[in-house]
RNA sequence: GGCUGGAUGGCAGAGUGGUUAUGCAGCGGACUGCAACUCCGUGUACGCCGGUUCGAUUCCGACUCCAGCCUCCA
């Protein structure tokens, strides 16, 4: 397996530290508004990741943080008059929603700053008795750059064109401008812990330095993230994990591609974001993953509301291919043709998890599954049932094709019984060859979306949204 | 200014030193009463300029443009 590493910027075999186990830490959210796409890039990338290691035989650990204290939660809690436990509590609870509704897998850990106190206090005693930190006379605890022989190796930066490039805030408290806090003390009526320097809370850096550790030992396989966190949040950590522990921290480094809107990226502070849960009142979660899966995981990806639409057409290709099989208790097809294409899919994986082409395998899947369906129909449920191992993977098709195809059509005026009624009262016309009323009914059902499919079987249909809405 | 990435057919999006990505849309055909679904066929895409090479979209160099990071941000 080769996996691309941004640490060393290239693709690298990618070998376990313990044989058989994946340790891997991803950056999770700070919990004081609803996740966006972005926020649904991250989780949908490292949760395929996940799924296919398992695939791959691998005992994976993931380790998800939830960073619970930070002035931006202060603020909000504030703003709403609300208490931050309060706060944090509802928008994880949110979060977790959002992230099951995607089908997203739960991490195995999932810890929480403010339950971490005391990890990282220690840490940070620790960095400081080794000279990497200092206490400043105003109750903060800042991190000595300089002192970090491999500061910046992450990101290719050099520390002194860091100091020239202005955007750097002077602090008079800091020995060095780039220092960044370890511990903040706190303002009269802050949330705050107790420490050796003063009451306070930690920085948000040294919280994944001191949960990853507490988690997944002090140098664990793979350390994910988004994309906007290389710097200077990864490098910190690094900074902070190597020089508190005297190992190296993290063997691959991995990124998610950002999510862009108009070309920009979406971010909270550009005000430009869609959040999960607003997306998906208008579209079924599973269309919203084949979009973020149907790109590679590095790659940048620019959301149009349109492009869900694409990516609902590609999915009901997939649906119709299933539709109409019993895909209950049937194994997958063992044959020659579905063992190649199941090498093809994994070859795709094992390269830096290429889920587009991995796709293309699948959609190829499908073909030979609809000609199966035609001409040799004893060959179909197995490989459906092939189609639907391999696609449960990516974390997707795994629901009744039925039930995807039909989405939305709870909200039409007519009831399924209704529909059923007019498909009968179609199929009477047809038999005694009035195909005027025959098309006449098909023609009224299809200005409601409902798109009628005739087969030997007889009449199915699916639902698709008309145009002129949104 | 420094550091990262990217530029592929109508759209989305992989990939490769010479041979079909894939999906959507389009076109032709089959199936169908007509459709839908499905199947078969169909596209002289690789930002620009040089270089290496028998041959480059793919490697190297310059250039242009786009995006990200350098401030909280997934």
């Amino acid at each position: 397996m080769q996996i691309y590493n941004t640490l060393t910027r290239r693709k690298e075999a990618f070998t376990p530290i313990e044989p058989g186990k994946v340790r891997m830490y991803v950056c999770g959210m700070t919990v004081y508004d609803y996740c966006h796409l972005g926020h649904a890039r991250v989780m949908v990338a490292f949760d395929v990741i996940t799924r296919y290691l398992h695939h791959r035989g691998y005992d994976v650990t993931y380790v998800r943080n939830v960073t619970d204290i930070d002035d931006k939660i202060l603020r909000r809690a504030d703003e709403n008059g609300e208490t931050i436990a309060s706060l944090t509590e509802r928008m994880i609870e949110a979060m977790h929603q959002d992230e099951a509704r995607l089908g997203v897998l739960p991490p195995d850990h999932e810890p929480r700053a403010t339950r971490h106190i005391d990890d990282i206090l220690a840490m940070i005693e620790t960095l400081i008795d080794k000279g990497y930190a200092y206490a400043a006379d105003n109750g903060d605890v800042y991190y000595r750059v300089r002192r970090f022989e491999g500061y910046g190796k992450l990101n290719n930066r050099d520390l002194d064109e860091m100091r020239s490039g202005a955007r750097v805030e002077v602090d008079e408290h800091k020995e060095d401008p780039l220092d960044f806090v370890l511990w903040k003390a706190a303002k009269p009526g802050e949330a705050s812990w107790p420490s050796p320097w003063g009451e306070g809370r930690p920085g948000w850096h040294i919280e994944c330095s001191a949960m990853s550790k507490c988690c997944l030992g002090e140098t664990f396989d793979i350390h994910g993230g988004g994309p906007d966190l290389t710097f200077p949040h990864h490098e910190n950590e690094i900074a902070q994990s190597e020089a508190a522990n005297g190992k190296p921290f993290v063997n691959t480094w991995m990124h998610a591609g950002a999510v862009r809107v108009n070309h920009e990226k979406m971010s909270k502070s550009l005000g430009n974001f869609f959040t999960i849960r607003e997306v998906l009142e208008h579209h079924d979660p599973e269309v919203v993953r084949y979009l973020l899966v149907a790109s590679h995981y590095r790659s940048a990806i620019n959301y149009a509301p349109e492009s869900l639409a694409d990516a609902r057409k590609s999915l009901e290709r997939f649906y119709n291919a299933l539709e109409g099989l019993a895909l209950e208790g049937v194994s997958a097809a063992e044959g020659e043709a579905s063992s190649a294409f199941e090498a093809r899919f994994t070859a795709a994986m094992d390269d830096d998890f290429n889920t587009a082409e991995a796709l293309s395998v699948l959609f190829d899947l499908a073909r030979e599954l609809n000609r199966a369906k035609k001409e040799a129909p004893e060959r179909a449920p197995a490989l459906a049932a092939e189609l639907r191992r391999l696609g449960n993977i990516l974390g997707l098709l795994q629901q009744d094709p039925a039930t995807f195809l039909k989405a939305g059509a709870a909200e039409l005026p007519l009831s399924e019984a209704e529909i059923q009624a007019k498909i009968d009262e179609r199929a009477a016309a047809k038999k005694a060859k009035d195909f005027a009323a025959a098309d006449g009914i098909r023609d009224e059902l299809a200005a409601l979306g409902i798109i009628l499919k005739d087969s030997r079987e007889g009449t199915s249909w699916v639902f698709e949204k008309p145009e002129a809405e949104e």
